[in-house]
DNA sequence: AAATATTTTAATCAAATGATTAAATAACCA
DNA sequence: TGGTTATTTAATCATTTGATTAAAATATTT
């Protein structure tokens, strides 16, 4: 192993720390708000070495972009798809998976969101994300649950609606949450994490509800 | 009524199509990305109007925001507090309210949440809302509720942020569930208000679980 | 009507910001 | 080593953007 590779594996190239650096301030504070000149500072590079690998603030923003969306959904397609694992359970893998990695990353999902919203463009629909989850063995299982009035409610999206607004939602609305509360973080982090036993419990009443 | 009156009555004051047009461009936006040109432009007024009016963007911001958190957190408090209405009915009158108000400006919800979060002084700080939500009647009869063995969710932290993830997050997510779905505007909001009579029952059936 | 105050406009400023350039430094290779 | 390529830096550009100014237009008061 040459020394230059070395560097490559035990601390990382520039081109990485940039990227990283540039993943960090955008998921914080959104690409408007995002100075190249932060993420510089933040990689500890210079400026114009951004835009050499990078050609320009727009591009290193669809690549993070990209790569966060198609992250996120390729996760959540493993779950769904899950052969070995029964509706219930996989409801809990993914309250118990997303809490985890959400809880590392809070500012994705408002970031996620957010971006998705604005782009014009569509990122989505360059993503096959639509048959991916639509056709998953998650809406079958739940087709056949409701088949055999196991679930009263028969729209899947509603289904899955409920479970990533339980998921999701108190992480985006959290300063809101700890206000009223006055919870502190660590409070607050203990309420979260309860909520990975909690979410499956109350997802399966909730589908029971007439 | 003189006729500078019935301008300010029919027509709207220049300071008011200015507020106007900034909110709708603030809620659309967010901070950052807003230019003070975009909202002269949208307000049909000349840009130096705005810094006559308002100082600054910033303080004209400060001031849609507040306007924006009070009013939300407000009409929150208002239902919460009730005196004539059960728990079972003030999860009604939230569901089915903040559907409806939400409805008209989808833009809301994420540009609050973003905003607060970033703002880092602190505007909830500032506001009276803890004590207007954590000792509300709504709290109060879901204490009683709990006691009585009808309720199993002791915390109603998870009641509350239950309630507002299943009525908000669908909004916030709007763009992902019809990239995943296919469903057009008209379809997706459809779906969006049978939600106003699905979440009480849900809601009730969560909290009863165990 | 004249004088005064208010509102609006066009032009301009200064700072911030994304991007480029040319030169310097470091890494690589024959 | 010497030459070539790749990486990094400092300086600078061109635009964008928030804000100001002085003058013009409009409304109000005397």
């Amino acid at each position: 192993m040459t020394k230059s590779r070395e560097v490559k594996v035990v601390d990382t190239t520039t081109e990485e720390k940039i990227k990283e650096a540039a993943r960090a301030v955008f998921y914080k504070k959104g690409y408007a708000a995002t100075r190249t000149r932060d993420i510089a500072e933040e990689a500890g590079i210079n400026l114009a070495l951004l835009n050499y690998y990078f050609r320009s603030k727009e591009k290193l923003f669809d690549m993070i972009m990209l790569e966060t969306v198609t992250g996120f959904m390729h996760t959540m397609a493993t779950i769904l798809n899950n052969e070995k694992s029964t509706l219930e359970k996989k409801v809990e893998l993914v309250a118990s998976h997303y809490i985890d990695f959400i809880s590392k990353e809070p500012n994705i999902p408002i970031f996620m969101l957010s971006e998705i919203r604005n782009n014009s463009d569509g990122l989505l629909k360059k993503l096959p994300i639509r048959q991916l989850i639509m056709q998953s063995l998650f809406f079958k299982q739940h087709q056949e649950a409701v088949a055999k009035r196991k679930i009263t409610e028969p729209n899947p999206l509603h289904f899955l609606m409920n479970l990533l607004s339980l998921v999701v939602f108190p992480f985006i609305a959290q300063p809101l949450f700890q206000g009223i509360s006055g919870l502190n973080e660590t409070q607050f982090n203990k309420l979260i994490h309860e909520r990975k036993k909690l979410i499956p419990i109350w997802i399966k009443a909730m589908m029971k509800a007439k």
